[in-house]
This record gives C-alpha cells, sequence and structure tokens, in this order.
DNA sequence: GCAATTATGTTGACTGAGTCAACTATATAA
DNA sequence: TTATATAGTTGACTCAGTCAACATAATTGC
C-alpha cells in the first residue's frame, strides 16, 4: 500500500512536470492556459453555456464570464439569448475563433507529436495502453466505447497471464491455475482452425478489456472457454457482448449447441451465462488447483 | 499515429483535471501548491541551494527568493552561506519545518490513498504498472532502479505476450511465433524443476522490465531461453544483470555448460551474450516463421 | 594578477490570474 | 404571488508569478 501510494505520488510529480512543460511549448502570446482550455472545451461543445464550462473546467464563474467576455472581444465567440431559457447565453466559435481554435489544436498535437518521436512503434502503443489504462482504473465512468474484434499478436498469451492474475487474487489459484491457461491458450493457436473456431476481444478504446475463445469440440458442440473482463471496463456490457458474438459465430457456423465450463463461485459470469440463455446442466468437483473447488457445465441450445 | 496523438491528449486533459481536484483536497490554508512543492522538494534534498530548486521546479528566481523567506518568516527554514561559495545559501529545514512538511505528507498520502480505495488490490497494481510504464516510456532516463526475482503468477505468459509483440513488430514474425513461445512458457510451467531451472524477471519500479529463463537440458547442459528487455528499459544493463542470474545459477548447481539458441538479426542480444563470456559455435537457417531466417547456437563453458 | 564575464541570490515594481461577494434577470416551487 | 434558486455580470480585491536592476562572489581570459 505504501510503496504503491508512492509510486502515484512520484507519477503525479513527473506528470505535472510534463504537462506544464508541454504547455509551454504549445501556447503562444496569443493566449495563456486557461484560455486554451476554454477555448478547446468551447470548440467541444458549442453551442455550450457558460455553466456548462464552469463545472467542466472547474473555474470561477466571474472568471469564466470574463474570459468569454475578452473571447467575444477578440471576435472568437458570440453570446446570443437563450430560447428557453432566457437567463442563458449559448456561446458559439465564429468563423474566426475557429481558425484560432484550429491553430492552437494544430501546435498542441505537434508538441504532442515531437515527444513521442522520440519512441518507436511498440512503444507508442505502450503508452497509450498504459495511459488509457491508467484513466480507466481512476474513472471507471470515463465515456470510452468498445468494439469486439479479433486478437492482435501477443494478446491471446495476455489472456493467459491476466486471467491467472485475477483467478489467484481473487480465488487463490495459483501456479496450477497458470499453468492450466497457459497449455489451453498454447493449444488454441496451435490448432487453431479459423473456419470453425474463434477468439475475440474487447477493444476498449485501444486497450484489452476482455476476450472470449470458442472452440469446436466435435460433433456438433462448440465450447465457449476463458472469458473473461478487466476490472477497470466492468460495467459496460462488454461480458454480454463477448457472449453474444460467440454465439452468433456459433449459430452462423451451424454448430447444434455451446457448452461451458465455469467455476461456481464467478457469479458475475454466471449472471451472464443465464442472460444469454444458457443454462446450468450439472455440477462437479474438480481438485486441480489446490483446494476442491466446485465447477458447473452450461449449455446452451441453438435451434437454428 | 493521429490516434495515439488523440489519446495522449485525452489522458493529458484527463489527468490535469485529477490532480488539480487531489491537489484540491490535500491544501489547505497554511500554503499554496507552490509553497507545498517547494517544502517538499526542500525536503527531498535538503540541504540545498536555490538554484538546484529552481531549476528542479522550474520556478523563477525571485520568486523562489521571496518564498523562501517566507518559509524563513515562519521558521520552517534557515539559510546559512555557503563555505565553498559564499554566494549560495543553503537552505535546510528547522524542526517546526519538519512537522509542517510532515503533516502536508501526510495529508497528501491520505488523499492518494482515498483516490484508491475504491480500487481493488489487482486493480491497484495495474494502476501503479500503468502509471510506472507511461513514466518510463516519456522519460527513459527516470532515476529507477532494477532488481532480480522470481516471476509472480501471470509473468510467465505475460514473457509469451511480450515477445511476440516485439519480435512481430521488428521482424514480422507473427503468429507462428507467437505459438511457439505459448508453448514454449506452457511447457516451462508444467516441467518447472525448481532445483534445477528458472526463471527470473527484472523489475523495474514494480513493472516487469525484462526476463529470462533457464531450463534443464540434462547431461549437464543447461539452455539459456526467452531473454528479453523491454524497450523501454534498455541502456540500463538489465540483459547483462539478467544473463549473469542465469550463469551464476548454472554454475551453483553445477552445470558444465549453458547452451543457447539466438536469431542473427537480435544484434543487442548477442552484444550481451558476447560480454558475458559465451561463444558462437554454429549457425543454422529455420523455416519455422514464415520467412527463412538465420540462427546462431551459442555456448558458455563452466569450468567451476 | 586584474579586468571582464558569469553565476547566485535579493529586491522593487508591476501585471494579470483568479477569488469573492453583491447584483440583475429569469426560472421554478410553494 | 411570493419566496427561492439558478445563469450570468460586475466591482473590488489579493496575491501568484514575471521582469529587470542590483549586490556579491566566483570564474575566465589575457
Amino acid at each position: 500500500m505504501d510503496t504503491t501510494i508512492e509510486a502515484i505520488r512520484t507519477f503525479n510529480r513527473f506528470f505535472t512536470r510534463h504537462v506544464g512543460a508541454m504547455n509551454a511549448r504549445f501556447l503562444d502570446t496569443d493566449a495563456n492556459l486557461a484560455e486554451a482550455r476554454l477555448l478547446f472545451e468551447i470548440a467541444r461543445q458549442e453551442p455550450v453555456q457558460a455553466s456548462t464550462l464552469q463545472a467542466d473546467l472547474g473555474i470561477d464563474r466571474g472568471y469564466l464570464s470574463r474570459m468569454t467576455a475578452r473571447f467575444e472581444d477578440r471576435g472568437w465567440v458570440t453570446r446570443d439569448h437563450g430560447e428557453a431559457d432566457a437567463r442563458t447565453r449559448p456561446i458559439r466559435l465564429t468563423e474566426a475563433g475557429r481558425t484560432v481554435f484550429g491553430q492552437m489544436d494544430e501546435r498542441q498535437r505537434s508538441a504532442v507529436a515531437h515527444d513521442l518521436g522520440r519512441l518507436g512503434p511498440v512503444e507508442q502503443e505502450d503508452l497509450v495502453q498504459a495511459l488509457t489504462r491508467a484513466q480507466l482504473l481512476l474513472d471507471p465512468d470515463a465515456p470510452m466505447s468498445f468494439t469486439i474484434r479479433p486478437p492482435r499478436v501477443g494478446e491471446v498469451s495476455q489472456v493467459a497471464a491476466r486471467q491467472s492474475i485475477l483467478y489467484a487474487e481473487s480465488h487463490g489459484w495459483g501456479r496450477a491455475l497458470e499453468t492450466v491457461e497457459a497449455e489451453t491458450t498454447a493449444a488454441f493457436l496451435r490448432q487453431f482452425n479459423p473456419d470453425r473456431e474463434g477468439c475475440w476481444v474487447a477493444d476498449l478504446a485501444g486497450v484489452m478489456a476482455g476476450a472470449v475463445f470458442l472452440t469446436d469440440e466435435g460433433g456438433g458442440v462448440a465450447r465457449l472457454r476463458l472469458l473473461h473482463v478487466e476490472p477497470f471496463a466492468r460495467r459496460r456490457g462488454i461480458g454480454d457482448a463477448l457472449v453474444r458474438t460467440c454465439i452468433d459465430f456459433a449459430r452462423e457456423k451451424g454448430y447444434d449447441r455451446i457448452t461451458l465450463w465455469t467455476h461456481t463461485v464467478l457469479d458475475a459470469a454466471r449472471r451472464i451465462y443465464t442472460r444469454n440463455g444458457f443454462e446450468c446442466i450439472s455440477t462437479d468437483v474438480h481438485h486441480e488447483f489446490g483446494e476442491p473447488v466446485q465447477g458447473e457445465t452450461w449449455q446452451l441450445i441453438l435451434n437454428s
């Protein structure tokens, strides 16, 4: 805990300086930081009223009013009077304002690009991943949308790694589970039949937020395996989307049914299966992972 | 590239607000943000001269002088006169200053702790990983030290994932390499003999910065495998430290020699092997990864 | 060895960022 | 219809932060 706090404080200090240096580079005499942020926010939300900006940027009402007035003087924005509510003064960019914003935006982009120039492609990707994950962890409700896509190179093994970590923590399964995960994903990679099988990754703003595998068990049976959703991506319907992708694929390929095996303790997963039409057909006890654990077999009949 | 820049700008905006909110929470009437940062920096570096602080914090000389004078008035610091250089005025904390700093530090810690409270253990760990990686990527010379340790749960598979990504990018080896990596690590986990084999991870401020495996080939021969160093951790001697760990282990266990197989294109790795006494004893061409690649077998005789 | 230059820190004078409270005007609730 | 809340504006103020001039000490070049 202490080292965790220390690491975060170190980063906070570092990043404060880093952002400060970058801002100094892109700002010029046209506008200061507060004005740049304001102009950016107006451009993003226009038409927008002052109270919204005030809340979003966390600045004083009076200060905001004056800045906006200054923008109006410079011919960057207009303030008319609200129709529904005559107290409000919806702010809009003028053409001149749009131009100024465009220039600022471009300078800021190139300041960031300059920073990135030093990094190779993998490192750039790593950086985006790291920052996006951090943001999702710090602000779970960040408005980011996800897509379902095939795995990129390395992501199948990453699933093994992440599942091991997540379940080692929550349920105390250690090396034994890690070994099984590694073998399962390795076998999938080796034996993968693209016509009948699939792996799908939920991509949340570029980072792997969850994944699922569907393998061919023969006899018209598909098996859904290794479903997981990252903690930082919960409550976004990613589990459901992954399971639905499997079901659609299995249906399209003409499977008769999908089976899956899960642990009884994994409540969230079980709810997803129930929501998507699966039914628990048997329970059994495994001893692979040290302590005995109760497992369940579920299935979904695909009467297409 | 464009989405990369956009992702980073989004994070910058987010984090600026986040830090702002947190600072507002821990600051009180005793001191403002600049003063808190200054006091922190003095506490960290004392005795320290003004010019150092000025460079580190990036603030104006005059402003700094005045703040320091204010600190002296409040009895937080003393300024004597430098011995070697009489122009300088080394700044030191007084007991009172140390107390004030301690309180501020504690409030800041608890502000961070409050933020972390929402997160589970895995998420906290993920957050530290993400932030530390980001920092290392943005500031490759960040003064952080590494240690060599056994892998944590999930890290063996993570090695497979990272190697696949790194080499897919740099040398165009895709799924084929990924499959081999996954199988190799899975087999290691299954057959691991702790008395004769090992996996070591380089831990740079808590994140995996590289790894290496040593397996028993029988007949007094150990094989060094899967050496890699993360791009964000280069130029810190991590590769050498990992290889040396292998050699020490092999020597201790009474192996006669260590062999390894590597690609001819992997220059950095080859230099590490050379530096640590390995010699290339044969070359051969493999066809596993699509295009033919030239490989080399190296060995180190352990005459203990 | 001395003048010119450079570095460290202080001080005066100033700007403008940001705050606070009072105020107008409109909308909503009782 | 009156009381209360909300949107935005304005006056008055503070103090964070900047800039240039200055005193003093060290370093460099001849």
